[in-house]
DNA sequence: CACTTGACCTGTCCGC
DNA sequence: TGCGGACAGGTCAAGT
């Protein structure tokens, strides 16, 4: 379930291993809609066009190219860009549990891409939610998801009176809903909601109109402390999510309610409840958070 | 406009 | 052991 965190992970590690490389040869093995652009296009644009920078839009990458166009890059559920150096043959040769990562490509690649030095990049995607367009990269802050998507909530100059303002128009909805929403904040998902009503100490049912400005100003530090702690850990590897280099996140050793229910409330000690809100697996203590 | 629900997919898990 | 159904959740379309 890539979110904020672990998009940024993964564009951390492409700047790093991707930049200045330069396509030779791309192959599409699934679907329109996982990699969606013409194959004129592609081989125009593409082939032959070198990465000028890796850079992230809430949970959206943006693989920028020299021939001015954009591979625009949404993981949704289960996809993953892995990069695979030359000579590797395989990951998951170190500790057995760093990567899921096997020989690729596998059954689940929909697009691979060649770089000229021989080493490769893959868009793997298991339930084909997730896709890839090219774009010109002057278009790209105009397709209609970027024109909606909220503020980035990690920015520096993203302020709690920011955030309050950004909550308005939800008034009358739950604040899990309210944080789910990527016209609100820009990268909160299912796990990062859960975190940090739980250290806010919010029940993720309380309508947002109910709750005080304190609750807000808090919510505010603890939905940006939660996504950068998980920075700081490579994201939750929950199921599927791996970063550039195939490995696993560890987040998911930090988490408070996320995937423990029936277990004991760090801070009062009381059975974690997982339950269904807003249409998601919801995580939380009954008794701390209110 | 605000808000909720279902669809998109497929691998995994659970109960029979 | 096999099989049907529930479940996982990011986003958008369609519904009230």
């Amino acid at each position: 379930m890539p979110e904020l965190p672990e998009v940024e992970t993964v564009r951390r590690g492409l700047q790093e291993l991707i930049v200045a490389k330069t396509i030779a040869h791309y192959r599409i093995f699934d679907s329109p809609k996982s990699f969606q652009a013409s194959s004129a296009d592609a081989d125009q644009f593409m082939i032959g066009a070198a990465v000028v920078a890796v850079k992230r839009r809430a949970k959206v990458l943006l693989l920028e190219l020299t021939s001015d166009y954009t591979l625009v890059v949404h993981l949704k559920m289960t996809g993953q860009l892995v990069y695979v150096g030359e000579g590797r043959e395989r990951f998951g040769a170190g500790h057995p549990t760093d990567s899921l990562v096997g020989r690729l490509p596998d059954g689940s690649t929909r697009v691979a891409i060649e770089f000229s030095d021989g080493t490769h990049l893959y868009f793997n995607d298991q339930r084909k939610f997730g896709w890839i367009k090219l774009l010109p990269t002057l278009e790209v802050p105009f397709i209609d998801f970027m024109k909606k998507v909220g503020p980035e909530p990690l920015e520096d100059t993203f302020t709690p009176e920011a955030f309050i303002e950004r909550f308005r128009r939800r008034q009358n909805t739950s604040i899990k809903a309210a944080l789910l929403d990527q016209t609100v904040i820009a990268g909160v998902g299912n796990i990062y909601a859960d975190e940090s009503l739980w250290a806010a100490q919010i029940d993720p049912r309380r309508r947002v109109k109910e709750l005080t400005e304190q609750q807000m100003y808090s919510l505010f530090t603890e939905v940006r402390a939660v996504m950068n702690l998980s920075i700081e850990k490579g994201g939750s590897t929950d199921r599927n999510y791996v970063n550039a280099e195939g490995k696993r996140g560890s987040y998911m050793d930090f988490a408070n309610v996320f995937r423990r229910e029936g277990q004991a409330c760090t801070r009062c000690d009381r059975t974690i409840v997982k339950m269904k809100h807003a249409g998601r697996g919801t995580h939380f203590c009954p008794r701390c958070q209110q």
